[in-house]
DNA sequence: CAATTTAACAGACTGCCGTCTATTAAAAAG
DNA sequence: CTTTTTAATAGACGGCAGTCTGTTAAATTG
C-alpha cells in the first residue's frame, strides 16, 4: 500500500515524501500549525509545490499523515494490562494519550479544527484517530460489563461519548489534560 | 455600551454595523461559513472593507456578534421549572440547546473550529457562549445535590464536562444531537 | 533503441486576506 | 465659521492558497 512500484511511468519519489512529512513535523512543532503556510513547507523542504498537491489535499491532510508516522498511532493499540480492572485499564490508557498530548496536543486542536469545515479531511481524521480510541474505550467498558465491574443497565456509548467528549471539551477549552483528570473521569464512570 | 455619542468627531453609524450583521448571518446561513468570504459580505451589506476591520477583528468575530443577537442568547437564561426534579431540567435544558442548534450548528462547529488558531477570539467565544452554559449545568447539579437528588460525592465539575463533552463530541463529529441524546445523557448522570 | 507513461519541477495565474494610504463626511470644540 | 477629531470610502499592496501549463526526468512497454 506504501509503495506501488508496478505499471509504466516514473515511480514517486519516497523520499520526496519523508521529507515532506518530516519538514511539516518540524515546522508546525516549532511555530505552530496556523503559522506554518504550504509556501514555507515546499520551500524548506526543497520540494516543489506540485509534488505536496500530488500527495495530499491540504496541510491538514499532510500534518495528520506525519503525525499517523509518529507518538499519535503508538496509543492505538488496545490495552494488554488484562490482570488489572477496568478502572485501571481507563486510567492507564487516558494517562498515556494525556502523555502523548503533551507535545503534539496543540496541533490535534487544529486539526479537529480543520476537520470542522472540509468533510473529505474530516472523515479521514476519525478514521485515523477518533475511532481507534473510541472503539479501545468501547470495548474496555463493555468488558467490564461482561465481568460485572460495570453495571449492566450502563448505557456504554453514552459513557464512552462521556469519557472522550470530557478529553475533547478540556482539549478545545484549553484546560490542562492531566493524571489528576484521567483518574477523576474513570472514577466517576466506575462509580 | 452599544453606541458612545460623546466626545468629537464622526459618530459610528450603526446602520452599517447592522447592515453587515445581518448581511453576514444571512450569508452563512445560506452557503456555509467556510465559503463566505470577508469580501462578499462587504460587497454585499455595501459596505466599505475597513469598516467590518474597524469593528471586528475577523468573520467569526463578526459571526459571532451575529449569532449573539439571534437564537443563540434565548438558551443562555437558568431553567426556571422549579416544580421539576433537577433530572428533567436537564433534559429540558439540552433539548432547548439542540433545538436552536438545529438551525447554527453548522455555524457553530465552524467558530469552535475558529477559536482553536485564535486564542483572542477563543476567549471571546468562551465568554460568551461556553461559560454561560457550563454555569448552567454546573448550577443545576449542584441544586440536585443540595436537595439530594445527586450523591453528595458524585464530582460535579467532571460531570459538567461529561455533559458538555458529551455534546461537542457529537457536535464536533458530524453526529445527530436529538431528543434520544439528551435523555440519555441525563439518564446517565442522574443513575 | 524508440514510444509511452507518470513524476518532479519551475513558474505563472486568480482570488482572497489583512493592512495601509488618501480622500471625503459628520460630528464636537474654539 | 474654522479647526479638530473620528468614521466611511475607494483603492492599492504584499503574501498565501490552490490550480494550471510547460519542461525535464525516470520508469515500463514494444
Amino acid at each position: 500500500m506504501t509503495d506501488t512500484p508496478s505499471g509504466p511511468g516514473r515511480p514517486v519519489d519516497q523520499k520526496v515524501s519523508r521529507r515532506l512529512k518530516e519538514t511539516a513535523l518540524n515546522l508546525v512543532r516549532e511555530h505552530g500549525y496556523r503559522d506554518v503556510s504550504i509556501s514555507s513547507i515546499v520551500a524548506t523542504a526543497k520540494v516543489s509545490r506540485q509534488s505536496l498537491y500530488n500527495r495530499w489535499n491540504s496541510k491538514a491532510d499532510l500534518v495528520l499523515d506525519a503525525l499517523a508516522e509518529d507518538a499519535l498511532a503508538e496509543v492505538a493499540h488496545p490495552i494488554t494490562d488484562d490482570g488489572s480492572t477496568a478502572h485501571a485499564a481507563l486510567v492507564t490508557f487516558l494517562t498515556q494519550v494525556f502523555a502523548h498530548l503533551a507535545r503534539d496536543g496543540r496541533t490535534l486542536q487544529s486539526l479537529i479544527a480543520a476537520a470542522q469545515d472540509d468533510p473529505e479531511f474530516g472523515s479521514q481524521f476519525h478514521a485515523a484517530f477518533v475511532a481507534p480510541r473510541e472503539e479501545i474505550v468501547t470495548a474496555l467498558l463493555y468488558r467490564a460489563q461482561a465481568s460485572g465491574e460495570l453495571a449492566p443497565h450502563r448505557d456504554v456509548p453514552i459513557l464512552s461519548a462521556f469519557v472522550h467528549g470530557a478529553f475533547w471539551y478540556r482539549l478545545l477549552n484549553g484546560q490542562p489534560l492531566d493524571a489528576d483528570l484521567a483518574s477523576r473521569i474513570a472514577d466517576e464512570v466506575f462509580r
